[in-house]
DNA sequence: CCCTAACTAGTCT
DNA sequence: AGACTAGTTAGGG
């Protein structure tokens, strides 16, 4: 299986190494139905999403891609993303070019599967890629999951029912699934 | 219903 | 090597 299979319009394109060098990377702060979000794109697709402050991000930013040069500037990409996000239901094309382990990648591959409005359980994905005893692993990488909201590691709950857990807060994670469920 | 223990595999120190 | 997890299951209060 490869990681650049198109999933419900949606491809990821694993950043090597070698790319991160010098890789020029878009950031800018946007207004959304969940208040303000980050976003920062590659020219060859959204590298990170998240919750908080420009300050805040910024700073997530140069942890994970320490050597590219981050450059306050609008993209299209970005725009896409924000009508995805404020429409989840919409057949849009968006690329991914994030870092990752191999076992991350294969994760958030997985996760790209899940169909809008519906939840399933981490051990559902673990079986899926086909480690079903590495259920708390899948769960980790799913919490390591760069581009919130996209990469719909909010439709993850435990096998039980309860929420489990999630990075941006339990009542995001609400939010969004039932903002998801309305239809 | 809540609690605990055992199990599990990837990641980080 | 050891200590963490956004989990699951089985068992006992």
């Amino acid at each position: 299986m490869s990681n650049q299979d198109i999933i419900n319009g949606y491809k990821i394109i694993p950043m090597t190494s070698s790319e991160e060098n010098y890789l020029i990377i878009n950031y800018d702060s946007y207004d959304s139905i969940y208040g303000n979000i980050f976003i920062a794109s590659t020219n060859k697709g959204i590298c990170y999403i998240g919750l908080g402050s420009e300050t805040e991000m910024l700073e997530e930013l140069r942890k994970r891609y320490s050597l590219s040069d981050l450059v306050k500037k609008t993209d299209q990409q970005h725009s896409a993303a924000i009508s995805q996000i404020t429409d989840p239901d919409s057949a849009a094309e968006i690329t991914f070019h994030i870092k990752g382990s191999d076992f991350q990648l294969e994760v958030w591959n997985e996760l790209l599967n899940t169909e809008c409005g519906k939840t399933c359980s981490y051990k559902d994905i673990a079986e899926k890629i086909g480690k079903p005893k590495a259920v708390r692993a899948v769960a980790t990488a799913i919490g390591q999951n760069p581009v919130t909201f996209l990469i719909p590691c909010h439709r993850i709950i435990r096998s039980d029912g309860t929420l489990g857990g999630y990075y941006w807060g339990l009542d995001i994670k609400k939010k969004i699934l039932k903002h998801e469920s309305f239809r």
